[in-house]
DNA sequence: GACACACTCACGTGGCGTTAGCGTGG
DNA sequence: GCCACGCTAACGCCACGTGAGTGTGT
């Protein structure tokens, strides 16, 4: 039973392992995935048969999950292995992802250097003051943004939305960026941006008009680089209960010398502002 | 019950999380591995609570996890935070690593533009040979390496080994490496590297005087570097069975013009063998 | 009957997110 | 009694490796 006459041309698994150089492990997964099903699989004892033209596909497999596509993507790619104009835009894209991959790695690895010399410099310490914040009429803009670089996303739907809801943005007004989530989280954070205008408009669209009430806070000035908000944010929360202080709301930063205005990050000054209340 | 008078300057997960942009999450896991232990439990409710102190910590242990340190590393290095010393040996430990992790996503993206060139290209065919390789003696070192890629650490052990063992080259000995895995292995395969010599010698430490007996094996030439190694195994697994032939053992390459020989890719000979029998 | 090979579960790795179900502080 | 917040426990993701236990082809 098991292996008729037909099947002579048929390679085993373990054959099509070593000619394709994937391990057995990955072609059971592949099969179970869609990826490169067995021509056929005998119904006895379970074996699956692949044929000699399944060589070609899983070479090609192997070439695509070398350079770092996952099932899902090679499951899409395996029907279009002949159609070269689809395969170019698969590549393509991949390309993409790779190179935010190597955009990673490579600020990692300068983020490395920035703690091996900031090993010898002593640690300056940061002062913080309490203020309160007088209430503000500000246009608003409120949504989940993909990781907290995106920021400058929000402050881009902000400008553009302005003029179509009439908001006049006042002389020399505040950049504030509010971070709503209630713990930190690694990705899609929460935040606001807000900006100050002369009066009240109605609400259009994506910007809204806001009044935010007066507020006591806590102050940590943040010069340079975002860096170095560890230190900022250590020093606040060292402050706050010291000084008779609890927390009450939301972390908002305000940029006094941001990013638009001075590309230099060694000249940034953001405000760090931790709202707080006598308890 | 639960929190006391003494309790007030310590932070609750929250507050921590929010401070030191960790997530919750990831605090409590910290807490499980040894990474960042809370002050104190609280007997009745559970709740983790942290001293201001610890903001410190959670600071350097975000900056640490940001540059991609795991948390074993964290674990590790948390005692060592106020050590310069040990932390730049840490730190540069991780650079490496940093470096090899670059390395790679730069081969994918090297390997995804080769991918895409060779979309234009024609596919050349693969001729594949049958021949009878002699006997012949040879000396031989087999190990498990890390990856294919290491081969050349087994050439280097083997050149070393030679002279201790009495071992003399033939002229243009033929330079071969067996795989013989059973199955693929994606890492640590089972290499052998064998160097023809004139006569049998006494086996010395590593290197082994075997005599390797007469084989039927068919034959693919890959000419250039190994990225076209699909093309050849896929060549082979057609031919074999379409010929009536069945495979007989561990596939090895015969190095023509070698990596030593030529620093050009392009101009590298290999002949792919795969042992055969009639059957 | 030995032995290589195939099969099917199913768990471990690692850095997170995400419930679900339940207790607590104010 | 409500609500934000805390707790534990456990699953999901992904590309693999590594078994354990069992059947099959020669």
């Amino acid at each position: 039973m098991g292996m008729t006459p037909s099947d002579e041309h048929l390679l085993r698994i373990g054959d099509l392992s070593r000619l394709s150089m994937i391990s057995v492990r990955m072609l059971r997964h592949y099969d179970e995935h869609g990826v490169l099903r067995p021509t056929r699989v005998d119904p006895d004892s379970g074996y699956r048969l692949y044929s000699s033209a399944q060589l070609r596909t899983a070479a090609r497999v192997r070439e695509l999950r070398d350079v770092g596509l996952g099932v899902a993507e090679l499951a899409r790619c395996v029907p279009l292995l002949d159609d070269a104009d689809a395969m170019r835009e698969v590549l393509a894209e991949h390309r993409l992802r790779l190179e935010t991959e190597a955009g990673t790695v490579a600020d990692r690895i300068r983020g490395v250097d920035h703690l091996i010399t900031a090993l010898e410099e002593p640690l300056m310490s940061i002062e913080i003051t309490h203020r309160t914040v007088p209430a503000r009429t500000v246009a608003s803009l409120r949504d989940t943004i993909p990781t907290y670089a995106d920021e400058g996303l929000l402050w881009q739907r902000l400008m553009v939305g302005l003029p179509a809801a009439g908001a006049v943005p006042a002389e020399d007004p505040r950049s504030v960026a509010v971070f709503h989530d209630p713990d930190h989280v690694e990705a899609g954070p929460d935040v606001e941006v807000q900006l100050d205008v002369v009066g009240p408009f109605a609400s259009d669209g994506e910007v809204a008009c806001v009044e935010v009430p007066e507020q006591e806070v806590a102050v940590g000035v943040l010069r340079g680089s975002y860096d170095g908000i560890s230190e900022v944010m250590e020093a606040l929360g060292r402050w706050v209960p010291e000084n008779g202080y609890t927390f009450a709301g939301p972390m908002f930063n305000v940029y006094v010398v941001s990013p638009q205005e001075d590309h230099d990050p060694s000249r940034w000054v953001t405000e760090v502002c931790m709202p707080v209340t006598r308890g």
